[in-house]
DNA sequence: CAATAGGTTCAATATCTATTGAACATTCGC
DNA sequence: GCGAATGTTCAATAGATATTGAACCTATTG
């Protein structure tokens, strides 16, 4: 009974799929997807795992990674001994956040090289120049770019999602951001 | 002779691992790596097989796909043989081209999934439409940020990394954008 | 307080992907 | 056109990573 209909099947692969691009186990992005469609939109550990056929313990494993990268959050539900999981709000700005991160990584880099070839032709630093001063430009860029997406969003609808308590051991993904 | 310094060596690896956190193979990294601080800043399939310690099969694959997603480009020197490998002028941006793909990726996934939920209860789309949101926000926002980078760097300097001419097979990486 | 459901951990395994290397193709000089 | 140098392809392998599942905690309930 059940039964995930076979577009729901097919949109859940699809995410894990695009996940997979980005570098991300395959399982993470199932397991987002299914929190982007089902319904109740917070889902068990339990649940989690009947409807992706995975084992518990992967389930486990990997939502704690969506939890430390900040898209998924763990709730409480009242009068529930479970824990349930949802997506997060503002999940995807914080994916932004953690490009940011590599941004930076980049930039520092660029620098690091830029040490190594100190007293070199000028013609040769160029490459290393371009990588470090793009990389500074979006660093500048990409926070400004999110206010103005968290702005152009005007009813910020915070609390609208439900009423369930977020289990507060969950920091808000606590991101070491640049300096 | 053509020992490598250490601190060289450690500027490869550490290029390879950032690219593998971002999902590509290691030795793309290590070959970007050190195309980036090589001199001359032009390397042969052979010089690179020595230098990483990697077999030729290994360079003439990554490269391929290195040059097929616009971070590298083929060069022929006047009166060589042998093909040339460099960075490719405009590399990052191209990398945010291939990240725009991406965003674009995730925002038709949105909307499939929205069509999935169709007629339901509002609360439930919001995870799904904030994703989209955000995700076409985002592709307003990037190439207007390639715009302003590739403004700001106001002297283009096209044509003083090298006088050695691009092979002409080798296509500005098609890249398949939105529509 | 015992029983049990829920959740986590971790060693073992399955699966996948990068990498090799040898055979093959191509180009260019002689 | 022949031979040497260079580059490519692809089946086999090595290596890494995700996933499982059983043992182990912990918290709640009666």
């Amino acid at each position: 009974m059940n039964q995930r209909s076979f577009e729901e099947v097919h949109f859940v692969e699809e995410c894990g799929l695009m996940f997979e691009l980005m570098g991300l186990p395959r399982m993470a992005g199932r397991i987002f997807g299914w929190l982007l469609i089902c319904n109740p939109p917070h889902q068990s550990t339990g649940d989690l795992a009947e409807v992706l056929q995975a084992s518990k313990g992967s389930i486990s494993t990997i939502t704690r990674m969506l939890i430390q990268t900040g898209l998924i959050e763990r709730v409480a539900l009242p009068s529930q001994r479970r824990d349930y999981f949802r997506i997060r709000l503002n999940a995807w700005p914080q994916m932004t956040k953690q490009h940011l991160m590599q941004v930076t990584a980049f930039r520092q880099l660029a620098e690091k090289g830029l040490m190594l070839l100190e007293g070199e032709n000028p013609q040769l630093l160029q490459r290393l120049e371009e990588m470090r001063d793009m990389h500074a430009f979006m660093e500048q860029e990409l926070p400004l770019m999110i206010d103005r997406w968290e702005q152009q969003r005007s009813s910020p609808k915070i609390g609208t999602i439900a009423d369930l308590t977020p289990v507060n051991q969950t920091p808000p993904a606590s991101v070491p951001m640049i300096g």
